[in-house]
DNA sequence: AGCAAAATTTATCATAAGATAAATAATCAG
DNA sequence: CTGATTATTTATCTTATGATAAATTTTGCT
């Protein structure tokens, strides 16, 4: 629990009561390489905190997998489009190494808003802060070209092509595993 | 301000105190057709509602503007890039017509936060919707085709053509006028 | 109304990325 | 370790969109 508290404690420093009663939600998940955390079709009533591994949410669009997004050590992922409707979702969580992750029982969680106001602005905080970050990449998709999102993304996570097969990266950055090649053997 | 509470209660129905307060944060703004409601440079201090008109977030990339989104009446607007990180915006907020908005002063309502947890949550869950509209706007942008993406913007909001010039359309749906052109040209 | 400015369309040519196929390299199971 | 599977690269050809320029239409001003 550690890590997560520490990872919390960069939006929002809790309580002891409230650190307990998060704790109390929680639960130690470990994975192995290439499973599937959570599956197409079912609601998200899970948010992960990752304390070792790499994660991505996929879909599929037209018979093709697309990777929505990426997730490392001391991030939490959860396929919001599902947790704040309620509704089944479309897209699923892999994780693309052995893992261990915290998960946090949704339902659960936003009971705990009612006792505790400050774990509302916790969540408000984090997640005010994961939408500032995709409107960031709706900019950085709809206005850079290929190669520049491919460098921006080195950048951002210089072991991503250490941890992450090159054809998840090229449909995370909207273009074919065959042009993503074409991109890098330029260098 | 009904139209404002009314939009609140889709949300999180207030108190008749919470009302209150919210509303003694509020003011009036009038504006005209093209006039930038909030400048580039600035920071995000006041959430817009749109009581009549219709507005866009635009920045520029490269001495080109682009539109990043639209807001019609009846919707709440804000560069929340600004607003949650506290930093000045790139962006600023203009009006297309003739303009009739409510203001919020956004570093009071965080105030009022501590007061009224019933304002924190019912602004969690406004831009908790917002968020998700983003995510999906992702997934619209990387695995669409222009022409997809007109005709998904079409059905979304069948006015848009009426009170939008098709150069900021262009934009918002990440190609040129020309190209947008030649998509409409088709049929 | 009538002119000027702005918006939109049309045309032409250039280019980045897609589709497909095949070759090579890396990984994994037994 | 080895064969089989999977991942990545390379090659060729096609296509959607960009860049630029010019023509046309619409809008706004006085």
């Amino acid at each position: 629990m550690n890590n997560l508290i520490t990872y919390f404690n960069k939006y929002n420093t809790l309580s002891e009561e409230a650190n307990k009663a998060i704790s109390e939600i929680c639960k130690p998940v470990i994975i192995k390489k290439n499973q599937d955390l959570q599956s197409i079709g079912h609601t998200c009533r899970t948010i992960y905190f990752i304390k070792k591994g790499v994660a991505r949410i996929y879909y599929y669009k037209d018979e093709i997998e697309i990777t929505e997004c990426f997730a490392f050590e001391n991030a939490i992922i959860a396929r919001v489009e599902s947790l704040f409707t309620g509704k089944p979702s479309r897209k699923a969580i892999q994780m693309i190494e052995d893992s261990e992750l915290i998960g946090i029982n949704s339902p659960k969680l936003f009971e705990l808003y009612d006792k505790f106001p400050e774990i509302e602005r916790l969540f408000r905080k984090i997640f005010e802060a994961a939408y500032v970050d995709t409107v960031n990449r709706v900019e950085s998709i709809q206005f850079h070209s290929a190669e520049e999102r491919y460098n921006a993304l080195l950048k951002e996570s210089p072991n991503v092509l250490q941890r992450v097969p090159l054809k998840y990266i090229a449909s995370y950055l909207g273009i074919t595993q065959v042009s993503l090649s074409r991109i890098r053997g330029i260098r």
